[in-house]
DNA sequence: CGCGGATTTGGTCAACCGTCCAAGACGCTG
DNA sequence: CAGCGTCTTGGACGGTTGACCAAATCCGCG
């Protein structure tokens, strides 16, 4: 193997780790499954890693912050409130359906996180982290529509949480496009009726 | 170990699986563990089984039909739409924070099922097993209370199974029981709007 | 009683796991 | 060029896992 610095090794490895997730599932993704996924010797992995436990972190910590970074990106833009929304959502439900490997992991990486001591305030700190986007949305829409909403945001942005996780798990499981979709719509509109004109 | 007929000891070995699975995670509910919490030599485990496998499908559709005939007695009772939704929504909620184990089980296994091969299948009937049943409620519900749904059943059981999966999840994750019963209240109110006076 | 199928049991197997280590190879600096 | 920290590597360790087996034991029936 050609020589290389710990820390790109690290990136690597990560990405190596991800990979295997996605194609094989978080518990199938051994040390020996990642290091022959980045192709290199079994060694490298505890050179570059005090532990499995350490990677997983890593693993888990990057991939909330390239989903929260995402979703940013995929909820930008113009319009009235109703077309942003139908957007967004279009949009969220687009990655969903383009890399569902990825979404698949998350979850996986949640539970996984619930049951190891020490890692519960992972799982936390990445759903707290999404819902913090969702409501950010939210708000950033209503100022930019000129309405409020009629129910307190942080509800309003743990239901949309909610709603998009479990569309999403269902989708997952039976890969029903069509209604997903409808569902997704449906939830869009109940979004619109939730707006009021602002008051004061 | 006192004679026992090997029908019986299939019993009482899934349910020392369950048992297992939930207070330690599927993936550590291995023949040992289970064995183990049953009080039964190793042995016993393949002259029960044909593998590990065959005995984690058996939890998985009891645990399925059992979660579907508790819901169905969930959802039962009297009174207008708006109380009679209020209420079954508020025992679903009851079951969860009663539980949250056997929920958080359920999740695991749903994943584990959806990577082995074979097995998504298992977790296809599942999730439609549940739609069935918001269905059904769904429309005796209307039939009681003589209104229609504004929007076609299959689409609103979906709906309703996803937001009550990712209120589950995010619950589980968080345990912010507070929030989550305001969230459950929104879903609510949003199905209220959703019923119209019988058409025809 | 004696036979035969069902059940019980402990030990054993190969495979795989995370982790660790010693020995060497590299490449920069003085 | 000698020294030294960084990196590389193959092998090894103890532990766990799912699966399997042969021998021992039980019990009902003829």
């Amino acid at each position: 193997m050609s020589r290389m610095a710990a820390k790109d090794r690290r990136e690597e490895l990560i990405a190596a780790a991800l990979r295997v997730m996605i194609r094989e599932g978080v518990v199938k993704a051994t040390t020996r499954a990642i290091v022959n996924e980045a192709k290199m010797p079994l060694g490298v992995f505890h050179y570059c890693f005090n532990s499995r436990e350490e990677l997983l972190q890593e693993v888990l910590t990057r991939f909330t912050d390239a989903t929260v970074t995402a979703a940013r990106k995929t909820f930008e833009g113009e319009g009235d409130l109703g077309s942003r929304i139908t957007r967004s959502l279009g949009a969220f439900w687009g990655t969903v359906e383009l890399s569902p490997g990825e979404h698949q992991v998350s979850y996986e990486l949640t539970h996984y996180a619930l049951r190891q001591a020490g890692f519960e305030d992972l799982a936390r700190r990445q759903y707290q982290h999404y819902r913090e986007v969702h409501q950010e949305l939210l708000e950033e829409a209503a100022e930019a529509a000129g309405i409020e909403w009629a129910v307190p945001v942080p509800v309003l942005a743990r239901y949309l949480n909610a709603v998009l996780d479990g569309i999403t798990l269902s989708w997952l499981v039976d890969r029903d496009s069509e209604h997903s979709r409808e569902v997704l719509r449906l939830t869009g509109d109940h979004l619109l009726t939730l707006a009021r004109p602002r008051a004061a």
